[in-house]
Formats: structure tokens, sequence, C-alpha cells
RNA sequence: GCCCAGGUGGCGGAACGGUUUACGCAGAGGACUUAAAAUCCUUGACUCUUAAGAGUUUGUGGGUUCGAAUCCCACCCUGGGCACCA
């Protein structure tokens, strides 16, 4: 029978429980070694946790409870990042108010986190929507625009028709809505913007001081994007302008043969010929009608315009045609390029499309010909000569815009700024923080273009704080991202009233040590945090100048069947069910066993019961009762007292002496394998030691075997460990607040060592030996077996190579 | 197309210059039981062989080495990311 987890869990989970949890309570102070691991928090759903939230969480909270017992200071906390769309969506279609689903949420969410047993210190738990949590939200905001680093701009947004809002270039995959997959059109529209921009730099070189995963580091470099090159200015023909362009490669200017500009690009107008401009006009209102998810689906066609005007190469003095196309950004470098089909493949593809000439610059080996006084001279070298050549600008571009920061939506912090139409843009004092989201009844988006708060009149109509005449509040809200931008400061000071976060406290704790989370948020939310976290050190509200030092990325758990757990699929693993068959520390045990953290693995309804088992011989081993115990047969029981030979005791007398060895051992593999995170690993070295222990009569097993292995299960499996710790080894404390074990290095090594006897590196005998035997003894030794003998007989020993204390490799 | 990660039994994985397949799952055989479940014991890559044994095997092909899953080169495949960014 199985023992009874699903008394012993609940009885556990009431326990830890008592004062609000307080035996997980952070100290947050005077000792030396402290460690801050971070969970991402969750967005509360309707759906509750699933199997891939519970896999990371399981791993922090192991580690968690491992350092405290290792006498750190540990700070776990947990809480919601509730703003945004998901919530207020589900709200529309289920016609409730977002505040009391996500109150709903919240309240499952915490239930089911507390059901698994993650020690967190809930006295800190922070929610993004409540306003004396946003209030800091609006206040980084007015820090923001103080600095110059928030501003308003009419740009061409990306706007979902669907969910009636304006989203961030990080919030379109594939030209769709990363929300609801709705395609996303362009609209022109004035809308607050913050400076990321003005960070990419930093954003890109501190990369280099994390420890993160490679991808990550490599996925945030690309969306920033950055690029050095040289501005190079163009002359018109027959007008005063200058056209801009942006190029990588000024070693190819001799090869430039046209020039290409951006259909929004500002000088078209100017600069178009009468006879062209009807067309030119045309091609632009097309353009400006598609989608970006248009223009990527016709990258094999390009289409263009020539405006009937030239400019002049100011490398080679000759004319070259000026086209329009809507291959070329107005949001990338100047919005307009030279076009130089020989060495660049698009703008290949469009001269070919339009009969444009084609003129080779740089031979095969990189020398370049056709350049005129830099002909022979290599690509590399020529690359810094010619801009000086032809006075070009060094310059450095980045793909990274700035954030769009405005939501025509209810749900989200409400941006503090008044307006005015004589004095313009009016920040809130600080002092009037936080400006409450009001209690409406008709929160749906309008699709005008403005929030729901718009309608609100007693709320959006005030008088202007400076000139006192009547004025209207920013009626768009902040994205979702804007409250877990920096949700890990709040959680070292959540009730600090008269700052964001006390210094003393963040210095304390900050960097977060290990961070946990999905790769989702590989550009989304780790950009913007560290973008926000950059800004607070600037202003001192911080001392460090990046968040998060150490990142691991869980990987997905897929279905049975190898695919992504979905609802359409029918592969959907509940957290709910598992427990209730097999219990929490089953499934935390289980998810930490199929193998390494960031791997993605298919889920084994197999394997979740082997784990079960092992914590049930983890019972049965402690709890003294053998579950053969009456049940071998008479016949059996009379082998067993006739077998107690001479043989059978010096053979139980040898495993209780290695059983010492494997104890220390086991604590050495355990403690090593969590510090790198191995939890796989650890959990079978655990096996291992029950295995042996199951080899030697119950009785015989010494106590501290028993009580070493329940320490080490503690943190992996918290509810059975309590329970045997407490009723079956009677100690009084938690096993959480008991001592990590030690181990002494002398007892993790074996005194014997299995030799290995090579021919020419193919292996020919084991044989197993005291250590410390040297060359000549082992070739004695290697040599004194039949096999080996058979091998050399009549051949030529060449050379021998002998390693202490692992094998004799006989070279012939 | 470019970038990143990875290819080891029937499956998840372990080892990361020195016994390939630890640990677990599934399989086979057995014990207990009226029976089933549970539990326990044995077994466990492939080919040839009655067996002893021999040979092959870490995606493929080369190389370095006494010795390679591990290091180097080329290629193939899978997963993920980016994608007209000048």
């Amino acid at each position: 029978m199985s023992y009874q987890h699903n008394k012993i869990e609940p009885k556990w989970q009431k326990i830890w429980a008592k004062n609000n949890y307080k035996i997980w309570h952070t100290a947050d102070k005077s000792k030396k070694q402290h460690i801050y691991i971070l969970d991402m928090f969750p967005y509360p759903s309707g759906e509750g946790l699933h199997v891939g939230h519970i896999e990371g969480y399981t791993a922090s909270d192991i580690l968690s409870r491992y350092y405290r017992m290792k006498g750190y200071d540990v700070l776990h906390p947990m809480g919601w990042d509730a703003f945004g769309l998901p919530a207020e969506n589900y709200a529309i279609k289920t016609k409730k108010n977002p505040k009391e689903v996500v109150a709903k949420n919240i309240k499952h969410f915490r239930k089911q986190l507390q059901v698994m047993g993650f020690s967190y210190d809930w006295q800190r738990e922070v929610n993004t929507t409540d306003h004396n949590y946003y209030k800091w939200t609006q206040w980084i905001f007015l820090q923001l625009y103080k600095h110059g680093l928030a501003y308003e701009d009419e740009i061409s947004v990306n706007w979902c028709p669907s969910c009636k809002t304006v989203l961030a270039d990080e919030e379109v995959v594939g030209g769709k809505c990363d929300r609801c997959g709705t395609l996303v059109i362009k609209r022109k529209l004035k809308q607050w913007v913050l400076k990321i921009t003005a960070y990419a730099d930093r954003l890109l070189k501190d990369l280099n001081l994390l420890d993160w995963p490679e991808r990550v580091k490599t996925m945030q470099r690309n969306w920033i994007g950055r690029s050095e090159g040289v501005d190079i200015e163009f002359k018109v023909v027959g007008h005063e302008e200058y056209i801009k362009v942006f190029t990588t490669r000024t070693d190819t200017i001799f090869g430039a043969t046209y020039l290409v500009l951006a259909p929004e690009h500002p000088l078209i107008k100017k600069i178009t010929s009468e006879s062209s401009s009807s067309e030119v006009k045309k091609y632009i209102e097309q353009a400006s009608q598609k989608s970006d998810f248009e223009r990527q689906a016709e990258i094999k066609e390009k289409t263009g315009v020539f405006t009937g005007t030239y400019a002049i190469n100011p490398a080679n003095r000759e004319r070259v045609p000026i086209w329009v196309s809507d291959y070329i950004l107005m949001s990338y470098g100047t919005g307009a390029i030279m076009g130089v089909p020989a060495h660049d493949e698009r703008d290949l593809q469009f001269a070919e499309q339009f009969r444009l000439p084609v003129k080779e610059v740089i031979s095969s080996d990189g020398i370049l010909m056709n350049s005129g006084p830099f002909n022979g001279v290599p690509a590399i070298i020529a690359q810094e000569k010619i801009a000086l050549y032809i006075g070009g600008k060094k310059n450095v571009r980045y793909k990274l815009r700035d954030w769009i920061f405005s939501r025509q939506r209810y749900w989200g912090e409400p941006i503090p700024i008044i307006k005015c139409s004589k004095c313009g843009n009016v920040p809130l004092k600080e002092s009037e923080l936080p400006l409450k989201l009001p209690e409406i009844k008709k929160y749906q988006p309008s699709g005008k273009s403005e929030s729901p708060l718009a309608d609100i009149l007693s709320w959006v109509n005030v008088k202007c704080p400076k000139c006192k005449g009547p004025a209207k509040r920013e009626t768009n809200t902040m994205p979702q991202w804007a409250g877990s931008s920096w949700y890990f400061l709040r959680y070292l000071d959540p009730k600090n009233k008269k700052k964001l976060v006390d210094i003393k406290k963040e210095k304390y704790w900050m960097p977060v040590d290990i961070y946990i989370g999905g790769v989702e948020h590989a550009v989304l939310h780790l950009l913007y945090a560290r973008f926000w976290h950059k800004f607070f050190y600037d202003i001192g509200v911080v001392s460090t100048i990046e968040p998060f030092s150490c990142l691991i990325n869980q990987g997905i758990i897929l279905g049975e069947d190898g695919e992504k757990m979905s609802k359409s699929r029918g592969n959907v693993i509940s957290p709910d069910d598992i427990i209730k068959k097999y219990g929490t520390d089953s499934l935390r045990m289980y998810e930490m066993f199929m193998g390494p953290l960031s791997f993605s693995k298919p889920w084994s309804s197999q394997g979740v019961i082997g784990i079960h088992r092992f914590l049930n011989r983890v019972w049965y081993l402690v709890t003294e009762k053998d579950p053969l115990l009456g049940k071998k047969s008479k016949k059996k029981k009379k082998e067993e007292k006739l077998i107690v030979t001479a043989e059978a005791k010096r053979k139980l007398k040898e495993n209780l002496k290695n059983l010492e060895r494997t104890r220390h051992k086991t604590i050495k593999k355990v403690t090593e394998d969590l510090e790198k995170l191995h939890f796989n690993t650890a959990i079978s070295s655990l096996m291992e030691y029950v295995n042996q222990l199951y080899e030697v009569p119950l009785e015989k097993v010494d106590k501290k075997h028993l009580e070493s292995l329940v320490l080490l299960l503690s943190p992996f499996a918290p509810h059975l460990s309590e329970e045997l710790w407490n009723s079956y080894l009677k100690h009084r404390k938690s096993v959480t607040q008991e001592k990590w074990p030690t181990f002494k290095p002398h007892l993790t090594e074996e005194i014997d060592f299995v030799l290995i006897a090579q021919i020419n590196g193919k292996t020919r005998a084991k044989i197993k030996i005291k250590k410390g035997i040297n060359k000549v003894e082992a070739e004695k030794l290697a040599k004194s077996f039949s096999l080996v003998k058979k091998y050399l007989s009549k051949k030529k020993i060449k050379k021998v190579i002998f390693v202490k204390d692992k094998l004799i490799n006989f070279v012939i």
C-alpha cells in the first residue's frame, strides 16, 4: 500500500501556513550570506497553474529550501502580474469586471501554489493592479517624463483590430497580434513612447556581464541590432537638397547605380519630376495601405517607381536615378539607401526587376576594382579610406525602436498626465499619486483609438494644474509590461510608502542571484526590465546596473505524445489530477527527475508512478515497515535462516561498511548537483542510496542513514520529509530549519577501483583491486589474466600506458 | 537565407579524453496471491553463436590520440529564434 500523501500533505501545509507562513519569512539583515531566488511571477489566468509553471517554481523552491538549510538568508517571493489584455478580454467575454476576475484568479493561484508546498515569503506578495503598487509604476513614468525619456509622438503604429489597441513591436509576431492572432494593421496615432533607444548601447554592451543562456543574449543582441556604418550625402541634380543614406559597405560605393527612398521619405514630394508625380503619388498611396505582413509576403517580388530625378554619386560623380520602393523602411537608418546590386541580394533583385545597371566593384578575392583611385585596395581597408574620401560621417544605427507605451484599454495603469490646450502636457505631482483607475461599468474598448476612460467625463475633465483652465486627463493606459518591469524591486520593500525601495535594502539584495522563467520573455519583459533598471541606476534609485545576474529558462513540458500541450490536442496534463493520485511531492519530484531543467521533454504517466514508487520505498525504509514482512512464504523464511552462513555474514558486514561511504558520497553528489541545478542527477543519486540501503536488513540500518536521507530529500519532497523527520525520526524542528548535512571528503573516495586492462584500447579484463598500485604491479596483474595473455601471446608490446587507479593499456 | 541549441538503447536521460548506456520508465522471466493490483527478486543495446566467445554501436564521413560520445574539420537531420534592418 502507498503512503498516505492525502493525509500527510494537507497536514504539513496547514502547519506551514501558521502565522502567515512565518517559517519562510526572510530575515532581511545581518546574515553574511544571502541569496535572492526569483520566479517570473505568473499572470493569474482563469486556467490556473499548469505543469510548466510548476517546473520552474519547483526548481526555485528546491534551491530556496537548500540555501536556507545551508544557513543563507533567502529571499523567495511571489506576486501577480495582473494588468493587461487577457484578464480584460476574459472579463468582457464573461460580462464581469476585470477587478473581480483578477481577485478570484489570484485566490485560486495562491491556493494552488500553497498546495505545491512552495516556500514563499507571502508577507511580500505584490500585485501590479493594487493602487499601492501602481502608484510607483506611475511614479516611474513621471521620472521618465521629467528626464525626457517619455514623449508623445504621432507615429504609424501597430493596431490590433480585435483587441482594439496599439501594440508594441515586441508584441507583434509574424504580423499578427501576440495575444489573439489577428492580423495587425498600421495606423497613424499620437502615442506615448519611451526612449529605450537612448539605452541601446548599454543594453547591448552589458549583456556581456550576464550569466544568461546564450540564445537569450543572442535574441536580445539581434533585437537591438547594432550596426556601424557611414552616413553619406548624395546631391540631388537640379535641387538644393541632399539625400542622406546609411551604409555599412562604403567600400561598394563605386558600384552604387541608383538610390531608393522609403515611400514615407519626406523629400519625395519635393524632388519628384512633374512627369512622374502622378505615378509616384499612386505608388505611395498603395504602399501606405499595405500592412507590414503584406510587405513581407512580397519579398520575392520587388515593387517601385522612378521619381524622374537623379543624384550624384559622390565617389565617381556619376548620375544615378532616384527610385521609391517599399523594400526600404522609413523606420531604419535614414529611410534611404544607395543601391549596390552587384553586392547586395535585395538590390540585385530590384535592379533586375527594373533593368538598372549592375556594376561589380569587388573581385572574388576581396580586392576593389572599377573604383577609381581605390582599385587594388582590399575591401576591408577601403571601407575607412573611402569614407574619408567622400566625407561620409561615421554613425551607429540600431534596429531597436522606441517603446510604444500607451494602450487604448481600460485595464492598465492610468498615465499620470493632464492635457491642457494652453499648457500642453502637464504631469501630475508625485503627491497626487496614485491616480486610481476609476471603477466603471462599461470598459469595452471603443475602437476609436481612445480608451473607454474617455467616456468617464467626471474623471476626464479636470482643471489644468498650471493655468487652472479646463483640461483633460490622458485616457490611455500603460501596457502590461509596465508593472512587470520593476516588481522584483518592490519585493525587497513591499510596504514602503515613501520610496519605491529603500536603497539599503536594494544594496543588500540586488541583483537577483537566480531568475527562473520561460524563454518566451527573452526580448519583451527582460529587455524592458533591463531598460528601466538602468534608468533607475541613473537617477539613484538602485545601485546595480543590471537586475538579473543569472537567468535560467526551464524547458517546455510536452504532452505524452511529444507534442506541445494544448486543449485541442487533448494532451494537457492537469496538476490537480496528479496531486490527487500521487501527491504534491511526487509531482514536484517527477518534474525535476524528467531531465535537465532547460530541456524540453515529454510527460510520462509511468514516470510519475516510478517516482511515487521511490517515495514509497523511502517511506517504508524510515518507518521500518518492510512491505514484504509477513508475506514471505514459510519456505522462503526457512531458506533465509539456513542461508546465514559465514559468507553471508561477511558480506553483510562489508555492505554496512560501504553504506557509510555511500552516505558521504551521496551528500557530496546531491550538494554539488544542487549548486549546479542538476536536479535530475541529484535524485538519481538519492535513488542509488536507497537501493543500497535496501540491500541490508532494515533493522541493521543505522539511524544516521535515515536522517541524512530525509534531510537530502527534504527540498525535493518537503511534505514526506517533514512527516518522517517529525513523526518517525522524532525531531521537534521543521526539517527545513535543520542544517544541511555535511560530508568528509576522504570518505567519498573508494578504497577499491576497477583496473581496466586494455589491448590497443580495447577492454580485455576488469580487475577489482585496492587503489594505489603502481605500473609494474598493474602490468603483472593484468598479464596474469588468461584473456590478456591470449591477446599478448606472440605479439610484441610496443608501449604500455598506465593511468593510476584507472587503467593499463598495452599497445602491440 | 542568417544566428543559437541539440542528435547516446524501445523511451526520458547519465557520462563530457579512459568500462558507453548511471538512475528511472517500458519489456521478459520468476516469487507472493484463488485472482488482480501492489510489492520484491532476476534479466536487460545490436549481430553471429547451443555456449564459451567474437564482432559492431553515441546522426554520417574524415582527422588528432595508446585510447574519442567527449577535441578538430566537413556534411546530414531535428528544435528554437530572427528575417527586405541597407
